[in-house]
RNA sequence: GCUCAAGUGGCGGAAUUGGUAGACGCGCUGGAUUCAAAAUCCAGUUCUUUCGGGAGUGUGGGUUCGAUUCCCACCUUGAGUACCA
């Protein structure tokens, strides 16, 4: 009997689906196991060979860990919301559902065909009601929490609500917006239910927010950020601009640093950790702030004084004046000189002299920052005196000023350090003064340290500073640069990264620790979305800065010890140390952070922080084709459904567009109200906005169904729970999840997030869903080109004829791949052909170019050789034009392509269907080949020629089993050489299963079938174990010569066969003799021989004393059951 | 630019606690079988050679008795990321 894949695989695959064989139980003696592929999205392209890949892994692996005594869950289902069926149902009509269906069937269809052991009794689909019940019932839980940082997890947002009505929100420490006003608990008691729901909105972790968001007008939706490539669209590449626009997100945010220190307990790829962790961006450093030190003329007096008043005097103002004046006019040597120090702004702010605060006249003060300096003459030394002036500036710093005094002495002999202690005080009188961004500017730095570097400031031009700090000198020039970058685009912007450009703004800050007047720029190499969207620029210490300020001419003051920073920025952190940097001075970079910020803290001018890139996640997408909100809006307020109406079903419309007035597609339902009495969905007509309320019109994202389903599985059939606690107890999480990398930001992200929430919620067991992951590489497609003359006249020759003339006998022609090497040897080839045939007159010869153009086959009509099927060429359908081509053929008459590795795709005619190869040579060759490609983490081209090996493979183990036509397998006792080649292939199979090395296992069974070949083997002792070992990855095979073995049960469960380490003990060894590292000959020697033996003998052999030509070795390194290596 | 990964025959790839480089398969060459083809089987297939041998794992250097494997520098390719302060 031959070797019959079609009818085995469908008798197995039928066996299977019938007696429930790969069914999982909930239960079990056994200790249990999950594997997991990533779900498919149902296209409608069905499978090409590339996808099974991941799934064929995962299944071997699933059906060892069976032999090896597991309970296995091995389940399938569809990711089935998505856009291609919305975007097929704008173009058709037809309902996304019935386009999904039609796929699913197609998908089933082949999926079965390749023999997986998928329990699909518990299938998923996220576009199942059923299913989308609970992922609208994860949004409810979410929705009814906040994240608490004091416990560091998410809790019910009942715990937020007590505290508020007993504390007010002062004492909360949780993940909210920004702009939290802070209120009393007799406040939150006396707000009106839709403030309390305005402001808890404002903690949930899924809330409503106006978010500037990607919106896709090609597509009419919003985009994730990971949707987006190049500022295009991911899908189809459409231009992506930013709107704002009220959507639900979800506070993954809060979750930064779980999302980060998880990624140390899972075994996921390093690659996939990489770009997890760079896409959270956690940057440690500090927020600073700088005090802006010039307003605009106009600004200071309406934003400061007026609000103050500077008439600060007391009840006694009116006699203290005329003192007050007195002094003005008459005042010592000292307050003279500093008077002209302050006077007319010069430091920036506006000071005033013998001025009235309270009762007393003060000699200074900036009343904008509440500033008095006193200067004090001799007599202020006496005791009396000194008690006096303290409790004078006792009452002053009780209305709120801060006072510094100084000597005459200090006036007079050193007003530089007087000054420089001025703006210092002006620094930090500014921060404490709690004006907010309106007189500062805040900034995020990774390098505090460096600070002492700072020479300019760097404004987003977006910074909404901008417009209140310009000077009207520059508010041209700085207006001209907003809009010069405003019409870039982003993607411009990013491109363009060698373009330096930027404006001064004409105003300035103040530097924190020294007092420096500082300018502030603004320059679009800093971007408004990220930290403050403002930055310190330290030139000696980055290169952006670096580049900016030599382009403006800024001075780059150096604060590394012993560097050169002439030619670039010094950017290393290492042991450097620092200079030019007052309390910083001789501190490496680690020192220097830390004492850097314990200064910032007690000064009150910043604070180390943790910044992170990750931004919260939009949960609002403007599709049809997804989960819809179990949401509706009261007051304009959203109102969450109660979890026991759901689900809220998608409802039918018309049509899958967006509603003219540019609202979802939801918007065109008819039937899309909530009525709170029934607690169903009615028609819109009924809305009153008091019993019935309109629905929400967004649906959710992709991203959302895919984010649990793997807790799903495990008890898919359950209605009333999310999944049972005891199976969620039982199966815990995902012990193997194979599939793609292109992932790793996307889905993997958030069902990281979700799972966490879940767990901080009891709702799941486990934090992580996903022990172990492997991202299987890509199958390229081998696409095959043939070369196409293309043919021009060469210009400028005044001939009679006309170009079309000349070339009008001139065919469509192609040429062999191996008939030429350069593009002129390809020209002549052509030439001599045409000219030979009369198809081209030689007087015109000269005057004709001639070049190559290559255009793809179809790979189908190639063969193992590439060899192209010229007839099967030309009645391509797709090659309609080249039905009377010609072809200049190799000198065997072959035409061959040229081959070129690329993604497979329908457009490259490069795509192979599983389907054709289950077909002709079977699944379980398919699965063989697959992993036999190579490396399953490895992108790897296919060449369906190949598969012809590891077909003669299986025909060849089928043989050990037959004697010509007759199944005969016998009893006798196996030899030694046998059991040797059955237990190397037990130990080499089963480790490289471990390993995930399953190209080695492959080539390892065509060893074991090619031996026992040799040795006629036909003993059940051996062929048995042999089909237990190789069943994971030809299961058909296997199942069926197992059952002519005489077995009625399947294979699928017997226990993986025993290595047994005394088959492989060896008495001898063949020892290489190698000289100066190269093995020149072997030796057979004992194993047992002692290392003085081996190099007697092995010094006695006359292949050595051939070797050593007479030279006596200098040494013999003796290893035994190794090597010898001899050296001289 | 940065980060990571990888460079081995005509091709996919194998071999790493440092110990016989090229397993296994494709392709190719020759042979057997056949009227012929398919299929099957046998032999060969890194390069070079004066048939003794010699060289060889991207390039150059280093460590070692011995390096595809470890270290340094460089080159190339691929992937990810991108003005993240």
């Amino acid at each position: 009997m031959q070797y019959n894949h079609q009818e085995i695989e469908k008798k197995w695959q039928e066996f299977w689906a019938k007696n429930q064989t790969f069914k999982a139980k909930n239960n079990a003696d056994k200790p249990k196991y999950y594997v997991l592929d990533m779900f498919p999205y149902p296209s409608g392209a069905g499978l090409h060979v590339g996808h099974p890949l991941g799934y064929i892994a995962s299944d071997i692996y699933a059906r060892y860990k069976r032999h090896k005594g597991f309970n296995v869950l091995h389940p399938q289902g569809y990711d089935s919301f998505g856009l291609p069926a919305e975007q097929y149902a704008i173009l058709t009509g037809q309902h996304p559902a019935k386009t999904t269906e039609e796929n699913i069937k197609t998908y089933r269809r082949q999926l079965d065909q390749i023999g997986f052991s998928f329990d699909w009794s518990r299938e998923v689909r996220t576009s199942n009601p059923e299913y989308y019940k609970w992922t609208q019932w994860i949004f409810i839980q979410l929705f009814n929490s906040w994240y608490n940082k004091n416990t560091n997890k998410a809790e019910d947002i009942s715990t937020l609500i007590s505290i508020f009505e007993s504390n007010g929100n002062t004492t909360v420490n949780a993940v909210c917006d920004e702009d939290i006003v802070s209120f009393s608990s007799d406040e939150w008691n006396s707000f009106s239910s839709t403030k309390k729901q305005e402001i808890l909105l404002q903690y949930r972790l899924t809330f409503l927010s106006d978010t500037e968001v990607n919106w896709c007008p090609a597509l009419g939706t919003v985009l994730a950020n990971d949707e987006i490539v190049n500022g295009v669209s991911e899908r189809g590449g459409h231009p992506v601009v930013r709107k704002k626009m009220t959507q639900w997100s979800m506070r993954i945010s809060a979750y930064a640093q779980r999302l980060l220190d998880g990624l140390n307990t899972i075994d996921w790829p390093q690659p996939l950790k990489d770009s997890q962790t760079n896409w959270i961006g956690r940057s440690q450093g500090a927020m600073v702030s700088f005090p802006i030190l010039t307003f605009p003329k106009g600004k200071e007096k309406s934003d400061s004084e007026n609000e103050l008043g500077y008439m600060t005097g007391g009840n006694n103002s009116a006699l203290l004046i005329e003192k007050a004046k007195e002094n003005r006019n008459n005042p010592t040597k000292a307050e003279s000189a500093l008077w002209q120090q302050l006077k007319g702004k010069k430091l920036g702010l506006k000071f005033r002299r013998q001025h009235l605060i309270d009762d007393f006249i003060v000699d200074f003060v900036c009343l904008q920052l509440k500033l008095i300096i006193e200067v004090d003459g001799d007599y202020h030394n006496t005791e009396e005196q000194q008690e006096k002036d303290n409790e004078r500036t006792k009452i002053l710093e009780d209305l709120g000023y801060d006072v510094i005094r100084f000597t005459n002495q200090q006036v007079i002999g050193d007003i530089e350090g007087v000054l420089k202690k001025i703006k210092q005080a002006l620094a930090k009188a500014s921060l404490s003064s709690g004006k907010g961004l309106r007189d500062r500017i805040d900034v995020f730095t990774t390098r505090p340290d460096t600070i002492f570097g700072v020479s300019f400031m760097t404004l987003a031009p977006e910074h909404e500073l901008v417009s209140q700090i310009v000077t009207e000198e520059q508010k041209r020039k700085v207006n001209a640069y907003i809009e010069a970058t405003a019409k870039r685009s982003e993607r411009d912007r990013m491109a363009d990264v060698k373009t330096i450009s930027g404006a001064f703004t004409g105003a300035y800050a103040i530097h924190p620790f020294s007092g420096e007047k500082i300018q502030i720029w603004i320059g679009d190499y800093v971007l408004a979305s990220y930290g403050t969207g403002a930055v310190m620029a330290v030139p000696c210490g980055d290169q952006r800065d670096y580049d900016f300020a030599k382009h403006f001419k800024i001075p780059i003051p150096n604060i590394f010890d012993g560097v050169d920073i002439s030619t670039a920025a010094f950017a290393e952190k290492g042991n450097t140390k620092l200079t030019n940097s007052d309390f910083l001075n001789g501190l490496p970079y680690k020192k220097a952070m830390k004492t850097v910020i314990y200064e910032l803290e007690k000064r009150r001018i910043g604070y180390g922080k943790i910044n992170y890139r990750l931004r919260d996640a939009v949960f609002s997408r403007q599709r049809y084709w997804g989960e819809p909100f179990p949401v509706y809006y009261k007051d304009a307020m959203p109102q969450i459904i109660d979890t026991k109406h759901l689900p809220i079903v998608l409802p039918e419309v018309e049509k899958y567009l967006p509603t003219e007035d540019g609202k979802p597609p939801l918007g065109n339902a008819e039937v899309w109200a909530w009525d709170t009495e029934t607690n169903s969905v009615v028609e819109n007509s009924k809305i009153n906005n008091k019993t019935v309320f309109p629905l929400e019109l967004n649906t959710m994202p992709g991203w959302a169904g895919s984010s649990w389903y793997f807790n799903r599985y495990m008890d898919a059939k359950n209605s009333h729970e999310f999944a049972s606690k005891e199976a969620l107890d039982y199966w815990k999480e995902v012990d193997l999840y194979i599939g793609g990398s292109e992932h790793a930001t996307g889905h993997l992200l958030y069902a990281r997030f979700w799972q966490k929430f879940l767990f901080d919620r009891n709702i799941v067991p486990v934090d992580e869903f996903a022990k172990k992951l492997i991202n299987q590489g890509m199958i390229l497609g081998t696409s095959a080109f043939v070369y196409k003359i293309s043919v021009f006249v060469k210009n400028g020759c005044a001939i009679d004829k006309s170009n079309d003339d000349i070339i009008e006998n001139i065919p469509t022609l192609f040429v062999s791949k191996n008939l030429f090497s350069s593009d002129d040897e390809f020209e002549n080839i052509v030439k001599n052909y045409l000219l030979d045939k009369k198809l081209l007159n030689p007087n015109y010869s000269d005057l004709v170019m001639i070049t190559k153009n290559a255009i793809h086959a179809d790979v189908s009509l190639v063969n193992a050789s590439d060899e192209l099927d010229i007839e099967g060429f030309k009645n391509h359908p797709l090659n309609q034009d080249y039905k009377n081509a010609e072809f200049i053929t190799e000198k065997d008459n072959t035409f061959k392509v040229y081959r070129e590795v690329e993604k497979m795709s329908k457009s490259k005619y490069n795509v192979v269907n599983p389907d054709d190869i289950c077909e002709e040579y079977g699944a379980d060759a398919l699965r063989l080949f697959e992993m036999f490609l190579g490396p399953l983490e490895q992108a790897k081209p296919w060449k369906t020629s190949g598969i012809s090996g590891v077909y003669s493979f299986l025909k060849k183990l089928w043989k050990l089993f037959y004697n010509g036509e007759k199944f005969e397998v016998s009893d006798a006792t196996p030899t030694k050489d046998e059991l040797k080649t059955l237990h190397k292939t037990i130990k080499k199979v089963e480790e490289d299963i471990e390993n995930f090395s399953f190209n080695t296992s492959v080539s390892t069974f065509m060893i074991a079938v090619n031996e026992l070949t040799t040795q006629k083997c036909n003993k059940r002792e051996i062929l048995e174990p042999l089909l237990v070992l190789i069943s994971p990855y030809a299961p058909h095979i296997a199942e069926e010569l197992w059952s002519q073995l005489g077995y009625t049960e399947s294979i699928s469960t017997v226990t993986f066969p025993k290595f047994d380490a005394k088959h492989l003990v060896e008495s001898t060894k063949n020892y290489p003799i190698s000289f100066n590292g190269k093995m020149r000959f072997t030796l057979e020697l004992p194993l047992d021989m002692s290392k003085d033996e081996i190099e007697k003998t092995v010094m006695a052999h006359k292949k050595t004393q051939a070797q050593l030509q007479g030279r006596t070795p200098k040494k013999v390194i003796v290893v035994p059951g190794k090597i010898v290596n001899i050296v001289g």
